[in-house]
DNA sequence: AAATCGGATGTTATATTATAACTCCCGTTA
DNA sequence: TAACGGGAGTTATAATATAACATCCGATTT
């Protein structure tokens, strides 16, 4: 009992998943919701995001910067920062604030706001909607009597995937 | 039956609580602990503690270094971030991370990992252990397999003291 | 076609936040 | 006294972010 040589795809590189599902997926929705909404996802638009998108790892603007230059010779910060600016109006990337970073957002078209778990190994972010959690939360400002424009959720640590790997403390 | 008048203390300027305990309890609790602890809490730690302790409001370390100049000539801006990062260290104050700013920490003793809310209106940080709240997120994060290493919980929005006043949208 | 308008981008400059690296001082200890 | 270690002084610079104004370009109106 062979696996079928024809069909199988080529493994993605030093990951489990399939990668390249996460960034047709996440374009594709950004796309379709900037039709939407009647906005535009112009080429340096799309290509910042494409950039955010070629890891699940949170990335600074200078580093994304340094990464469009090739595509955009004429980029500046203020090109990036307005790029990131619209992507996070849209919903369609997360500010990692405890981070100064950037990281896409997987559900773009659902709730945006999630518990961030932020990896210092892989530096990788894994989102979580974390009902519970937040639905917890929603109770406790209620009672408090507190009117939530925006929620930042951030924990750091090792993720599962990293904890296997490294015994060494961080 | 008139008030005694040789008793009654000032009251506080603009805000409905007593300032100047919360900044003795929180003094206190610092100096007490450090002593604990066998660290210093020196003459420019204990002034920045102070100077953040002035108000709830989370305060920038370029504001601090400004405040902090009069009473320490030499003071530059590592002068601020050493003291920043030894009363983070010790639990004393914590970072607002995104707003990059600081504000005094309730609460040094116990738990230091609580709910931040933030006003957008009145500028002030309340925490909140909100324990509800932190049960449901370790219950989530030992789920995820994720070894934690700190938690930042920032809520943005209107205070419940500033909802009454502000009718107009922010 | 010309005028105009708004959104996006180009461009220059600068503000804000944070750290590196090296020195000095001072109190403790070997 | 010498060595050490923590705290602070000092200089320089790195990293992050925004302001302000000019230009371009496509859509709409005149």
């Amino acid at each position: 009992m062979n696996t079928p040589i024809e069909t199988s795809p080529p493994p993605p590189p030093r990951s489990e998943h399939d990668h390249q599902k996460c960034v047709s997926e996440a374009i594709g929705t950004a796309e379709h919701l900037c039709v939407v909404r009647g906005v535009q996802l112009t080429p340096i638009r799309h290509q910042v995001l494409e950039l955010i998108w070629e890891s699940h790892k949170a990335v600074k603007a200078y580093e994304l910067l340094d990464r469009l230059k090739p595509l955009q010779s004429a980029a500046k910060p203020a090109t990036i920062y307005r790029a990131l600016d619209f992507l996070i109006e849209q919903g369609l990337i997360h500010r990692v604030e405890s981070l100064n970073a950037f990281v896409g957002c997987s559900s773009s078209g659902h709730q945006h706001e999630q518990l961030l778990l932020i990896c210092k190994h892989c530096n990788e972010v894994e989102e979580r909607p974390a009902t519970e959690v937040m639905q917890a939360l929603s109770q406790e400002l209620d009672q408090a009597g507190f009117i939530v424009h925006s929620k930042a959720i951030e924990i750091h640590g090792i993720c599962i995937k990293c904890v296997a790997l490294c015994n060494e403390q961080d």
